[in-house]
RNA sequence: GCCGAUGUAGCUCAGAGGUAGAGCACUUCCAUGGUAAGGAAGGGGUCAAGGGUUCAAAUCCCUUCAUUGGCUCCA
């Protein structure tokens, strides 16, 4: 017999080699229905597959991410038979679930896929789904795994497998198909009740761009045809609530193909929105004893060069511009931080000047590869809420704790409540990706994680993903519709003083070198608006939106009376615009509602009478008639209560 | 940068070798209006750019640019 630890920490004893599923099977009927995988002590199991000894186990379902792999990893195996089936003699890369799905690699050969295509897929999946087979595992010696993959002709599998061990070697097989796969797999086949092939995209073998392309096709399935209902409802709705779309409606931004990719001009209400965003912040950034500077687009060459960004960047981005003076050559600034170690630099420190806070809207050019550009989410001109702050070591700790508070502060402050932290580190593997020395890097890690632990704030750390200067603490929000982005950052920088040799007379009367923490809590102005745009679909908090009201005034008698209620409401500090078209009043209705404007002011011969405006709220009809005065004062409190 | 797709009026799109179309938007006129589209007339296009094939190219071919779904990248 053996001893199951539940999840309750009740123990129950078993026969030893009983299954998850048998277990579950113990439970209920109804739970063993569910079950899709099992954690089986800290690994995820088939929930088949026996267990021969003491162990804790946890019954993984569809709600669970690793019963949803073990789902999705299954539909993968799935998608292949069908791809076999119906394309013979196709070769197989890798096929993995992914974070709302799975994939497949596949060699097609000479032909290609077209999109046309996919639901004949899709139906072949699910047929195969129906005939109920078991996914079945089983060990099997190298020789005879790459003997099998070698005959059948799959180069890539015979590949993955040279650098496996024999004895880790397992086979999983349902219905014809057979695959190389370490697991975990679902019970059968039937639980896959709803497919859906979302996508096919080239994608190298093992990631390299040196080897041949394959064909990734992206799919999600589900056990509910209800739940890929709702999941293609998601998709629809984040389709609707797309930046570029609303951006190009709403007049916020606009590209030229003849200013280039990446260029994003700011229109009048874009530019508005912006800067209600940095005057925010300005506001903030003041009270905490921020010192805003600015520094020109471009530096010498060298700046960089001592930056180390040259030598790290410097062939792949905007080329450096040339001078009528022979040798000379100017960079256009990716950053910010060399130039403010310059105005650090400028005079001589002492430990009472810090610690030093530097902020600036600097506008930096980056040039990202072509396809890595996505309306004003990736660009290649942005500007930056950068600051940097120049203190002694032991002032690190508060200093990054004040810009957490601010980070949180700024966060709050648009609606972004849910938010995570992410420690990026560096990838101890590759340290020829990192400039500095180890002790440095060290230091600058601590930092971080031991002002995150005093913080109180719950982060993840992750290997290989900070700066080659040093680490960062990388905030995710979560949007409306429960998508996750990276936006501000905090680092910890003991690299860029030593370079640019910052120092400050210490009380012991010697020099010192500062520390440099950079941070951005917007991240940048477009990647942050881009955002703000998705996750509000385009209805911006009143204190930001570039037009707070339309005044509609029924017919052309009443114009006169909105510009005076107009005049009235812009000096309260309102901003909005008279509809004075000669349209009906549904027709400027219809036009406002669309333009997302929250209030709108009708006035007609009643109103102007009673010195009043009918309001009207963007979505939600009819508010009733107020004075002047009482509107102001709603707007503001409305304005107040964010 | 790589693979695939796309580019026709301000916007959304039709047209697939024989000289450019619709709806909305815009302009003008009529209608002076009460909570999501009043009526009529009109203007608007080197069919992304360049080259080629052809008697003839928006349409077929090539190159470039841009957009886009992925991959890789993100100081």
């Amino acid at each position: 017999m053996i001893k199951i630890t539940l999840p309750d920490g009740s123990v129950r004893e078993y026969a030893e080699g009983t299954s998850s599923m048998d277990i579950a099977r113990s439970i209920s009927e109804g739970l063993a229905r569910n079950v899709l995988a099992a954690k089986v002590n800290s690994e995820i199991w088939d929930a088949s597959r026996p267990i021969t000894s003491d162990a804790t186990l946890q019954l993984l379902t569809w709600n669970d991410d690793g019963g949803k792999y073990a789902f999705w990893h299954s539909s993968a195996h799935l998608m292949a038979e069908a791809l076999e089936s119906l394309y013979p003699g196709i070769k197989f890369g890798i096929g993995p679930p992914v974070e709302t799905g799975f994939y497949y690699d596949v060699d097609l050969a000479d032909r290609s896929l077209s999109p046309d295509e996919l639901p004949a897929i899709e139906a072949k999946m699910l047929e195969l789904a129906r005939q109920k087979n078991d996914f079945r595992r089983r060990n099997v010696s190298k020789a005879e795994a790459i003997a099998f993959f070698s005959e059948k002709g799959d180069e890539y599998k015979v590949e993955l497998l040279q650098d496996l061990a024999d004895g880790d070697i397992t086979f999983y097989q349902q219905g014809q198909f057979t695959d190389l796969c370490k697991g975990p797999h679902i019970p059968n086949t039937e639980k896959i009740k709803a497919v859906k092939l979302t996508n096919i995209a080239g994608a190298y073998w093992r990631g390299d761009e040196t080897r041949k392309q394959l064909t990734r096709i992206y799919g999600v399935t589900f056990p509910q045809q209800k739940e890929l209902t709702e999941y293609l409802a998601l998709l629809e709705e984040a389709r609707k609530r797309d930046h570029r779309k609303i951006g190009a409606e709403l007049e916020l931004f606009a590209f030229s193909e003849r200013v280039g990719a990446g260029l994003p001009l700011w229109l009048p209400k874009g530019t508005i929105v912006r800067n209600r965003l940095q005057q925010f912040l300005r506001q903030e950034q003041a009270k905490r004893g921020y010192q805003e500077v600015m520094t020109p687009h471009i530096g010498k060459k060298e700046l960089y060069v001592t930056s180390g960004h040259y030598e790290k960047y410097g062939t792949d981005s905007f080329q450096p511009i040339h001078t009528p003076r022979e040798g000379e050559e100017f960079l256009l600034k990716p950053m910010n931080c060399p130039h403010h170690c310059e105005i650090y630099g400028h005079k001589p420190h002492s430990y009472r000047d810090l610690p030093l806070r530097i902020a600036e809207f600097g506008t930096v050019y980056r040039y990202e590869q072509s396809g890595e550009l996505h309306g004003l989410s990736r660009v290649r001109g942005f500007t930056q809420d950068d600051a940097h702050i120049f203190c002694t070591p032991d002032q690190v700790r508060d200093e990054f704790l004040d810009v957490l508070d601010l980070t949180k502060l700024v966060l709050a402050r648009v609606g972004f409540e849910k938010f995570t932290a992410q420690i990026s580190l560096r990838d101890l593997s590759k340290p020829e990706k990192y400039i500095g020395n180890p002790e440095n890097w060290e230091k600058a890690e601590q930092a971080i994680i031991d002002a995150v632990a005093a913080a109180g704030l719950e982060a993840e750390q992750v290997p290989g993903e900070a700066a080659f200067y040093g680490p960062k603490l990388d905030f995710m929000i979560r949007d409306a519709i429960g998508r996750s982005w990276q936006l501000g950052t905090i680092q910890v920088d003991y690299n860029l003083p030593e370079r640019f040799q910052l120092e400050y007379i210490g009380a012991d009367n010697q020099p010192h070198r500062p520390v440099m923490i950079h941070r951005a809590p917007f991240g940048s102005m477009e990647r942050f608006i881009s955002i703000l745009i998705e996750h509000t679909a385009g209805k911006l908090p009143l204190w930001l939106v570039p037009e707070q009201f339309a005044l509609l005034p029924i017919g052309e008698g009443h114009i006169a009376y909105c510009k005076e209620v107009l005049a009235q409401l812009e000096a309260a500090g309102l901003s909005g615009y008279i509809d004075d078209r000669n349209e009906t009043i549904g027709r400027k209705i219809r036009d406002t509602e669309l333009k997302k404007v929250p209030f709108m002011l009708i006035a007609g011969d009643k109103e102007m009478e009673e010195s009043k405006v009918a309001v009207r709220k963007q979505g939600q009809g009819d508010q009733g008639a107020l004075d002047v005065a009482a509107f102001i004062s709603m707007m503001n409190a409305e304005i107040e209560k964010n």
